[in-house]
DNA sequence: TGTACATCAGTGAACGCGCGTTCACTGATGTAC
DNA sequence: TGTACATCAGTGAACGCGCGTTCACTGATGTAC
């Protein structure tokens, strides 16, 4: 039992019941009981150390504590594991960039207000890139894109994206004539920046990103918002 | 000999001086003369074909026609072929945007050539990643940024845009405060759209894509250039 | 309330695969005298 | 100009590895009567 405790096994709720029983010590429940999440998370572990390659079917079973087999009552073969990984981290990226929005406090003033929200939204977006570097790759992994997983607010990170889009336009900051380009160009920034700051740009330190950030941010302000 | 022929032997100079000589069928040279370079073409093949992951050593032995063995010769270990090829992909990008700079022709205008160069520049960027998504993906896989491969005119993709930037301040298009972030701004818009266009725009139809780039680049334009 | 039985969720041994890499070697080349 | 020999560029067999996946199985669960 000791060897079993100091392998990687997870703890559901099951197996803390199974474990606070009183009596003589005994082999762990031979259901697992969610088996299907813990392997999930498992394997959002091994993504977020080494992004999708690193998603290995044997070790997520093995961490779980189960046979590899029983992995193939849940998961057809392992893409159908790893699309489950992205979907988690594409969740993970919309949460990241609810919290960058969370932080701002609106003034009230709506032009003021719509510019800080796409800002943060940009900033979220940057920031779990450079946070999460392995479950942001793992993010954009898949082969084709599906249901857009979701964070807290109900949106994903491309409807977060758009509802700050939609709010520069309500507060009369953007043109709506620009409302189409400008979701395009706002997405490739983010993205572009995010994957400059996992390759060529990776000698920038930490402490100097935001101020590459925001600079790069004012830019695209400049471009898509009225004039006056 | 035939079977050698239908196999995925390359010929080089000297493999063709073997074959044209006369007198009976011997066996090819066993001094390939041009092994490394046949090795990194081989293996840009599959890089082209299934991006950095594709890069197999044994694979790509196999089809200049050589042992595996005979790699060791040339490259340490398999990371230091992928990095001979990813350093082939910077070069081939670089070549791109050089094309699609060759592809404009001058009219004298200072403003309107900087823009337009500008503008070629990051549309020969998109192209390479769209029309090679895994010869670009391969570009920027490395592990550390090097020195970095350069296009026909010694400049690398990177430098290519260093100047197009210095073209628009130098006539007048573009504030030289904004220099700096603007490189930042556009390498990341270039980029990201690139990115997007392999993954989540992927749907959009190759008919359409040269229209997004244009709205975008007419943006990050607007961000960009001194207003009049 | 008890029991038979279909169904579900696990097990563990085994398979084939192709890889990167090592080893001891051999054939070709070029240079010193 | 010829020859000995160090060096370089190949060969082919072999190794260990860990993977995804299949197989025949067994233990647990829940439902019909």
């Amino acid at each position: 039992m000791l060897t079993l405790l100091t392998c990687h096994q997870k703890f559901t709720v099951s197996t803390l019941f199974f474990m606070t029983r009183p009596g003589p010590i005994t082999a762990p429940p031979y259901h697992h009981g969610d088996l299907r999440n813990a392997l999930v998370e498992a394997a959002v572990e091994l993504a977020r150390q080494g992004g999708p390659g690193a998603i290995v079917l044997r070790e997520a079973a093995r961490r779980v504590g189960v046979s590899a087999t029983a992995a193939y009552r849940h998961f057809g073969s392992l893409p159908e594991l790893v699309e489950a990984v992205a979907g988690e981290c594409l969740a993970a990226l919309a949460r990241s960039m609810e919290a960058e929005l969370a932080d701002y406090a609106p003034t009230g003033i709506p032009a003021q207000d719509a510019v800080a929200a796409m800002r943060a939204v940009g900033r979220g977006y940057v920031h779990f890139a450079t946070e999460e570097p392995g479950l942001f790759a793992t993010a954009f992994s898949g082969v084709k894109e599906h249901a857009n997983p979701v964070g807290a607010s109900g949106l994903s990170a491309w409807g977060l994206l758009e509802r700050a889009l939609d709010g520069l336009v309500d507060a009369g900051v953007m043109a709506a004539a620009d409302r189409t380009a400008a979701a395009t160009m706002a997405w490739a920034v983010v993205h572009g920046l995010s994957e400059l700051f996992l390759g060529p740009l990776q000698e920038v330190p930490a402490a100097e990103r935001a101020g590459v950030i925001d600079a790069t941010l004012d830019l695209v302000g400049r471009g898509l918002f009225v004039r006056n």
